[in-house]
RNA sequence: GGAGAGAUGGCUGAGUGGUCGAAAGCGAUCGCCUGCUAAGCGAUUGUAUGCCCUAAAAGGUGUACCGCGGGUUCAAAUCCCGCUCUCUCCGCCA
């Protein structure tokens, strides 16, 4: 969400760096509704005021035993024109919210401007590509033959979209989660959380997958009461860990790690990456969540990203990262950085992670505040996240870039210690 | 699933219709005192938001907030209704 005072006050700004992204909203209306809000809330404020003074001026007057008829007759108009104005008035905040949750932020001036993916900015590669003296075979070839990927029985036992892992890739994916948690929690100085796969809607309307993407989630409800939704991303959980606080300025940056399940409904991905590990309902991931103060927060984007790259080059996977265009970043985000791994049996790269600055539009939503040390003033915190990495899309790079031609896959040196001795799956 | 108790400021905890944004204590900050520390004394100490003032801050003033939502009333932390959460006991359970 963005500060509707400065909406107010930078309206062509703010207008013409939505167009960057490709949107075209209506601020005029934005702003009138926000006027019409200010003038009611001076009126009802002012009746209000009248109100409890007289109503003081009755309880003096009733202690001393004398008549007060006349005040609270005055008073009877009063109060139902307040509540007249209250209703007026919460159908105004309703409507003027409703509009504030669909625009998008503001791209951070770094952006560049495109109209499309193709537009990205590539920022570095790393890597030798390896070369391949036979055709080297897409994932979910190497995957079924190897008899550790099972889409058949996955799309049996739940439908479309859900994959079956089985013996050394079963323990492929939980090795490749368990080196990513280690080296962010022992190296890059991050705190392990495992939150709850299911949260509430202010939960995602935190982060700001609500309420503009509803359809993009899994929505469960086990009676009339409650609203649950399994989590599209570790994000939204953990970035809410801390919403509705104010939090001390010593205590930043705070950085989380979170490996969850991920759920994703993928509406209007129908037909796209039908095949393989690429694109599914569940998958897992390690994901990065920093809490900054506003001046640091570009500083801890590049140090996120770092982190997650590091992920790839221990693994000595190829990849390239990329500055999102300002049309192909998310509602929520201000900066993105992409990390594409390459994958040799798709003959591409494809997203492994994708880390973002948010600034303080997800703060302001969920109210994530801080208290400076130096004058006590309460700002709201930056809050950054990125995967570090997608469990599933790394097994895939993993099968792609270090199969053989007998359809076995080689263990990457970082691995073996997490796969007991196991030095190729056959 | 059944029965009961509770939710008040950073914390503990008082407050059952009016002068309560809320006693008291703790903590914190500033000042005084002090060789240092401790103790003592004094002051300050919630958040949001409208308006005024300002270059901006500071400041002034109004309003709202005592788990959340609604109701009664001239007036609600206090009374009524619904919900959520926490705790205790019983049942069930990995």
């Amino acid at each position: 969400m963005l500060d509707i005072k400065f909406i107010r006050q930078n309206t062509d700004f703010v207008r013409q760096k939505l167009y960057t992204r490709g949107q075209t909203l209506n601020l005029d209306g934005f702003i009138r509704l926000d006027e019409k809000r200010r003038n009611i809330l001076q009126e009802v404020e002012t009746l209000r005021n009248e109100r409890n003074s007289v109503s003081k001026q009755v309880g003096e007057r009733k202690k001393k035993k004398e008549d007060a008829t006349e005040l609270i007759a005055q008073m009877g108009g009063v109060s139902s024109r307040i509540k007249e104005l209250d209703e007026e008035l919460a159908e105004t905040e309703e409507e003027l919210d409703r509009l504030a949750m669909l625009i998008p932020n503001i791209p951070h001036e770094s952006v560049v401007f495109g109209k499309t993916s193709d537009d990205n900015h590539l920022i570095r590669t790393w890597g030798e590509k390896r070369v391949f003296s036979f055709p080297p075979k897409p994932h979910w070839e190497i995957g079924e033959q190897l008899g550790i990927l099972d889409f058949a029985r996955g799309a049996k036992i739940t439908g479309a979209r859900f994959t079956v892992y089985r013996g050394a890739g079963a323990l492929l994916e939980r090795a490749v989660a368990n080196f990513m948690l280690d080296l962010h929690t022992r190296e890059h100085g991050y705190t392990e959380i495992l939150p709850p796969f299911l949260v509430n809607r202010e939960s995602m309307t935190g982060t700001g997958q609500l309420p503009k993407f509803a359809e993009d989630s899994f929505r469960i409800g086990i009676d009339d009461n409650t609203d649950y939704f399994l989590i599209p991303t570790a994000e939204v959980p953990v970035t809410n860990l801390h919403r509705a606080e104010i939090l001390d300025e010593k205590d930043l940056p705070i950085y989380y790690v979170a490996h969850t399940p991920c759920f994703r409904a993928e509406a209007g991905s129908y037909g796209k990456d039908t095949r393989g590990l690429i694109r599914q309902h569940q998958f897992n991931k390690v994901e990065l969540v920093k809490f900054s103060t506003p001046e640091n927060s570009y500083g801890e984007l590049e140090k996120l990203t770092i982190n997650a790259e590091e992920v790839l080059k221990r693994l000595c996977i190829p990849f390239q990262t990329v500055s999102l265009c300002s049309a192909d970043l998310g509602f929520s985000a201000a900066k993105t950085y992409d990390l594409e791994a390459w994958m040799p049996g798709q003959e591409t790269h494809r997203e492994i992670s994708s880390c973002s600055n948010f600034e303080d539009f997800q703060a302001r939503r969920a109210s994530i505040r801080f208290r400076r040390e130096e004058n006590g003033r309460i700002e709201f915190v930056h809050t950054l996240n990125g995967s570090g990495l997608a469990v599933g899309r790394t097994v895939v790079a993993i099968l792609e870039n270090y199969q053989e031609e007998d359809g076995s896959v080689v263990v990457p040196d970082a691995l073996k210690p997490y796969l007991h001795g196991l030095e190729r799956i056959t």
